[in-house]
DNA sequence: GAGTGGTCTAGACCACTGA
DNA sequence: CAGTGGTCTAGACCACTCG
C-alpha cells in the first residue's frame, strides 16, 4: 500500500489515485507493457496495488484522458500507440477549406546529423553543439505542396536515423519513432505566426517569395515532460487552414 | 427518477449521470442560478433528482471540465462567469514573445447595426440580410497596435448595443455580453491563416500594406452549440505569437 | 463545529466483447 | 458463457472554508 507522505514543497496532499497513476505511468515508461498491448484489468491492478477498483479506475481515467491509455469496453485497457490512429498526422491541425479529406503525399528532402545551433539546443534542453538530426520534408495535399518542415531530434535518442529509413516508413512518423527508437510523443506546444516566405520556402511550396505563410514552431514532449522534438513548419494557407478549438 | 429511454437514432444507452447533467444544464440555461452564484450542494441535488451523491458528482464533474461550473472545495459549486477570470481575454491565445505580461489597451472603432452579408449570416445560422451588429476594435499591447478585429453579433440577442456602452465596459467583453444581454460564450472554433495586410488593416496596425498577418476567424457558441458570434481578427505577429497546446 | 467538495471502499448490476 | 470496462449505490472519512 503506497504511502501518503509527500516531499518538501510538493502539494499539500497527494490522493491515493494519483500515486497509483504515477506507478502506472512508471510502468508505461519502463516498457512493462508495450504499445498496443493490453494492461492488466482493473481488478488485477487493484489487487497489485492493494487498493479498491474504484481508485485504480480514477487513475486509469486520467491516463486515458491524457491519451496514454485507451479504454475499450468489454475488451480491456490498452497502451496508446501512434500506429493505429485514424488520423495520419496526430498533431497537424491543417484542414482543407472545403472540408474534404486530404489525399496526402510526403517527401523526405533531407536528413542530416549535425551539431545543434543554440536556438534548437535550448528548447531540447541540450548543450549548444550537441549532436542532433535534422529532417526536412515536404507534405503535399491533392498534389499541391502545402507544408515544408524541419524536424530536429536529439542524436542520443535517434541513433541510425537516415533518409532511407524515413522513406521506407509507411505509417505516421510518430509511430516510426515509437517502434524504432522507443520514443513516444505525448503532447506538444506550438507557437504560430504569419511570416513572409523566404526564397527557399517559396521554391518548395511553389509560391512567390514574400507570400504570407503560417509558421508553426512545435516542441513535442515525451514522458516526464521531457522535450524530444523541435519542428519548424511553414504552411501555405491559400487553400487550407489551421483549425483550433477553444474551451 | 429520470427515465433511461432514448430517442430514435440516439446513443444506444444513456447513463443516469448524463441525464442529470442535462437537467443541470437546462437549469443553467434557464437562469435558475445566476452567473457566479453557488448551485445547490451535491447532497441537495442528489435528493432533488432522486439519485446518489456519486451520480450527481459525475454529472457536475463533466460540467466543470467544460467550464460551465467551477468547483471550490469547502465552499461549493458555482456557475462559471467571464467576470472573475484571471485572464482578460478568455479566447485570445496571443502571447508576447518574451513572455512578459501584456499591458493591454483597447479601442472601439465602430459599432453599426446592419444587414448580415451571406458569409456572416451562414455561420450564425441566420438568413442573409438579417439584422446584426458589427463591432470593430483595436487592441494594443505595450502601446503597439497588435489586433484588429471585427465582431459580428446577431441583432436579436444584442438589442441596444452601442459604441458608448462598449466603451464604458471595463472588464472582459464576454462578461459584458453575459451581464447585459444574457448571452454566455461557452466554447469557440477558429480557422487560422496567414494573409497579406490590406491597406486598411495595415493602416490601423501601423504596418506596410502586404505585410504578413495572422488571420483568425472565430465562431463562438453558447448553450446547445448555438453560434452567437463571428470574429474576424488580424494579428500582427512581429512581436507576439499565437500559442497552442496539442494533446 | 457545521457544511462543502474530495477520496476511498465494497458490492451490485449493466453493457459490451469474443471464444 | 466468462471477463472486461461502465454505472450506481451507500457509507465512511478527509481536506478545506468560514463563522
Amino acid at each position: 500500500m503506497p504511502d501518503r507522505a509527500f516531499p518538501e514543497g510538493g502539494p499539500s496532499f497527494s490522493p491515493l489515485y494519483r500515486q497509483i497513476k504515477a506507478l502506472i505511468t512508471r510502468s508505461l515508461q519502463a516498457g512493462e507493457w508495450r504499445p498496443a498491448d493490453a494492461i492488466p484489468s482493473e481488478i488485477e491492478l487493484a489487487a497489485r496495488f492493494g487498493v479498491s477498483q474504484g481508485t485504480v479506475r480514477k487513475a486509469v481515467d486520467e491516463l486515458a484522458s491524457e491519451n496514454l491509455l485507451v479504454r475499450r469496453q468489454g475488451k480491456g485497457t490498452f497502451v496508446a500507440t501512434h500506429s493505429e490512429e485514424k488520423v495520419q498526422y496526430r498533431f497537424l491541425r491543417l484542414t482543407s477549406d472545403d472540408g474534404k479529406p486530404l489525399r496526402s503525399e510526403r517527401r523526405f528532402i533531407d536528413c542530416q546529423r549535425l551539431r545543434a545551433p543554440a536556438d534548437i539546443a535550448h528548447p531540447l534542453m541540450l548543450r549548444s553543439g550537441a549532436p542532433v538530426f535534422m529532417v526536412r520534408r515536404l507534405l503535399s495535399f491533392d498534389d499541391r505542396p502545402v507544408v515544408l518542415e524541419d524536424i530536429w531530434l536529439p542524436g542520443a535518442h535517434f541513433k541510425g536515423l537516415t533518409t532511407e529509413r524515413l522513406t521506407d516508413c509507411r505509417g505516421p512518423l510518430y509511430a516510426f519513432f515509437e517502434e524504432e527508437f522507443g520514443v513516444r510523443m505525448i503532447r506538444a506546444e506550438e507557437k504560430i505566426r504569419a511570416v513572409a516566405a523566404s526564397a527557399e520556402a517559396a521554391q518548395w511550396l511553389k509560391l512567390i517569395q514574400g507570400a504570407p505563410l503560417l509558421s508553426a514552431e512545435r516542441l513535442s514532449f515525451t514522458y516526464d515532460d521531457k522535450p524530444v522534438e523541435v519542428r519548424r513548419g511553414f504552411y501555405d494557407t491559400s487553400f487550407h487552414h489551421y483549425r483550433n478549438t477553444l474551451n
